[in-house]
DNA sequence: GGATGACGTATCGAATCGATGTAACGAACA
DNA sequence: TGTTCGTTACATCGATTCGATACGTCATCC
């Protein structure tokens, strides 16, 4: 879900489509990012139902300091055709967008709506965990626990049932490996966050 | 690449659509299974490349032995109807999906291409691997590290840089949790990939 | 002066998903 | 006896997403 990772990112501060891109690209960790493709589509989308708003941002180009030269006349009026163009095609002013009440509203409904099965969704919403309120943040881990319970099981059932070639096998080996990881990783991630110890300490480590 | 799964199970075996969605769904592990919406839209893509042959087959019912009844003479019709509305709407027989000589030069490329970014494909590729021959299988899980490799390094440069939250910092322990957990699986499958020893004697364990 | 690459917005066609429709058939069960 | 449910099976729809491409500015390096 595209509109979780842009109304995530702009909760934290306002940006235009290329940073998102980019921010995003290294929240996910490289892999995984998002592509021009649908960022501008959905970026369109959030604002028709009012979930984000434009501003459409002049490059903070100084304005080149006046020095009578012909370069100095030529830059003036590139900045002036700019100015003027905006409407056009695209006048290269950034648009930086800000999220708005209804997006916050929206971003709290896709934080905590209870739809286990999506690994990636579930990634974006840890990486913007801080944004929840520690009941919710724990309810969602503990029902990601059930949903990798389950995993577990089925892997298991699939395992015993049936036999197969060795690069099958390998693939299954692997599968319960990151399971067995992701509920370690888990549980450890619910037990800090049962542990009623200092939250606001973290800051000056 | 859903070529890639289709071309990879037919070879094996002719299956139909809804049994290559099952089988695949299995294979990945119920994750990550594949859609109808892009599965049959897939099938007439590659038949009509001539990557893969349909045959039409009744159901293998038993035209239903004649017992004077009405009963019998309505399954009969029923047959018949069956029987003749086959190009019309889909009379329920199966069609039944083989690979082509063409489709298995394509399953080779797709399993060879040197694209080390797409996980999916790569699982793919493994749950394959035994239709490969041993140095390509050798290659893949080679290239397959160094791809890993390059992860690694790109993750420990941005764990170094950034001092972040707890989460996104859990976030980036967990994968490379993953990435220590994958590189000494594939370390192991090269392992036995570089062992000269009897390849054969597998099956019979 | 000319190439290269970062920044920046945007669209196009194709691939894919998730939901839904249609239909046959066996089993459950009341 | 009928009716309801789950499984098998093919197919299409609209929406989402991807990957490639286009267009344009600006700075840097050679």
């Amino acid at each position: 879900m595209i509109d979780l990772a842009i109304l995530g990112l702009l909760t934290e501060q306002d940006l235009h489509g290329y940073e998102l891109k980019k921010r995003l690209g290294e929240l996910l960790s490289g892999r995984a990012s998002i592509s021009f493709g649908s960022l501008y589509p959905a970026l369109a989308r959030l604002e028709a139902q009012d979930h984000v708003r434009a501003v459409e941002q002049r490059t903070a180009v100084p304005i080149t300091p006046m020095t009578g030269s012909l370069a100095g006349e030529l830059s003036a009026f590139k900045a002036r055709v700019r100015e003027s163009s905006i409407a056009k095609v695209g006048g290269r002013g950034k648009k930086v967008y800000s999220i708005t009440e209804a997006g916050r509203g929206r971003l709290v409904e896709l934080m905590t709506n209870p739809d286990l099965s999506d690994d990636r969704a579930f990634t974006l919403r840890v990486a913007f965990a801080r944004h929840l309120d520690p009941s919710s943040r724990l309810e969602l881990f503990e029902r990601r626990r059930t949903e990798l319970l389950g995993r577990r099981d089925a892997l298991g059932r699939r395992a015993a049932s049936r036999r197969q070639d060795r690069y099958l096998g390998a693939l299954q080996e692997r599968d319960a490996d990151h399971l067995a990881n992701d509920l370690a990783w888990l549980d450890r991630l619910i037990d800090i966050e049962r542990t009623p110890t200092m939250q606001s300490t973290e800051e000056s480590s």
